[in-house]
DNA sequence: GCCGGAAAAATGGTATACCAAAGTCGGGTT
DNA sequence: AACCCGACTTTGGTATACCATTTTTCCGGC
């Protein structure tokens, strides 16, 4: 059920295979779900996903499996998944993670200031001040939470990277869903400082207070 | 490549299919890595456990990817996973996170005192008890695993929870190194009178000192 | 005997086709 | 209008085949 009707055996990509199908698809997916492509409640068919990009169902399924455990796709038993609806209630679960996990991963950022690490905190925080300058609000959200990887990863803790990635995709719908982002971009900015300058204690306070004012964003927001 | 060799169209699960092959799959090598019987190292071959469970790769694959994601499985791209050796950095950092988040989720509990909850702790608090009493190790270890994870539900936070199921192997990996069973019971025991009197700043000062406990058997045990 | 590289085997990734069980949905009945 | 039942849909699973890359084996030169 291809494109193919007529190609006999079929020639697939006759070169490199760097990257996984089923990791193209997740990002693909990833990013419309983020983006607001796919409507929150809307529905993940296995077979119409593979057909609408191309593959089989297999790099399909390994795909949904990983937005399930990033949390965007909600499987039920035997029947299709659907996009996440998320509640306040989520959020403010995400928040009370956050809210123990981030001061830690910046101490410790603070701590080891490992050059490549504060080089990649830099270049998100430059691309975030960029597109959030010339009011691109996607590629803002984007280079913030770009930004809050770096800053999982520059604590240097696998394990805290790793549940970083696992709240990936809720941090970027989160983020979509406010848009000071020049407000973000300012505290995005001190906490680098902070990090980069070794203050574990500002560096840690930052983080606690950067989760208070998006918090407080979001309830202006929601009234 | 499977078992069959003399099966012709070959008759499938005839009766109810409650729990999907892959869970199945993944619960069957997440006890075998855990209790030990796979050596830390060792190959994981789709093709190879596929026959050996008797399953298509379809299911095997997808259980490998969740013991990936639990950490007990190490892939390597294009080639064959190994079961996951632990280093003490990694029992480090799950320390560290653990120092996180426990904390959190142990006064979350005492101030919700789910009924249900609790029933849970108790049952598996219990279970320990026996186990340990009657010096069975590898029964005494799951009971505490699991009163670990009925301790990460009982905040109810489902996020937490969904963390929790992440570490849930390398927990399970961790209370098999060390063997001071009584010990762990009698601290279990503290803390769960902490959680139901509703003692939220008991119950989190235990469980950062659990923490400390365990940390320190782990040293003595590896001098 | 040791080393290096070519050939062979192994392995994951993907595609297709089918089947069974469970969930969904719409229409008819009361 | 609510309910129940049957047809359709969709997932989860199995089997098979093929390719590209990696790993292993093995053989000849040094």
């Amino acid at each position: 059920m291809t494109t193919n009707g007529a190609v006999p055996p079929a020639r697939r990509r006759p070169a490199a295979t760097a990257e996984p199908e089923s990791a193209r698809v997740a990002r693909i997916l990833r990013a419309q779900i983020v983006d607001g492509d796919r409507a929150p409640g809307s529905r993940l068919v296995e077979r119409d996903l593979s057909a609408e990009l191309g593959v089989s169902r297999v790099p399909v399924r390994e795909a949904l499996r990983s937005l399930v455990a990033e949390g965007l796709a909600v499987p039920r038993p035997n029947t299709w998944m659907t996009v996440r609806v998320f509640t306040d209630r989520d959020v403010d679960e995400l928040t009370e993670v956050r809210a123990a996990l981030e001061p830690l991963a910046v101490r410790r950022a603070a701590e080891l200031r490992d050059p490549a690490a504060l080089r990649r905190l830099r270049t998100s925080l430059g691309a975030q001040r960029r597109a959030s300058e010339r009011g691109d609000a996607t590629a803002a959200r984007r280079a913030a939470a770009d930004f809050h990887e770096a800053l999982t990863a520059a604590g240097g803790n696998t394990l805290l990277d790793e549940i970083g990635a696992l709240l990936s995709g809720r941090m970027r719908w989160l983020l979509g869903q406010h848009d000071d982002l020049v407000e973000v971009y300012a505290e995005h900015e001190a906490l680098y400082r902070a990090i980069e300058s070794g203050d574990t204690t500002a560096a840690a306070r930052l983080a606690r207070s950067h989760l208070r004012t998006s918090l407080a964003a979001r309830h202006r927001h929601r009234g």
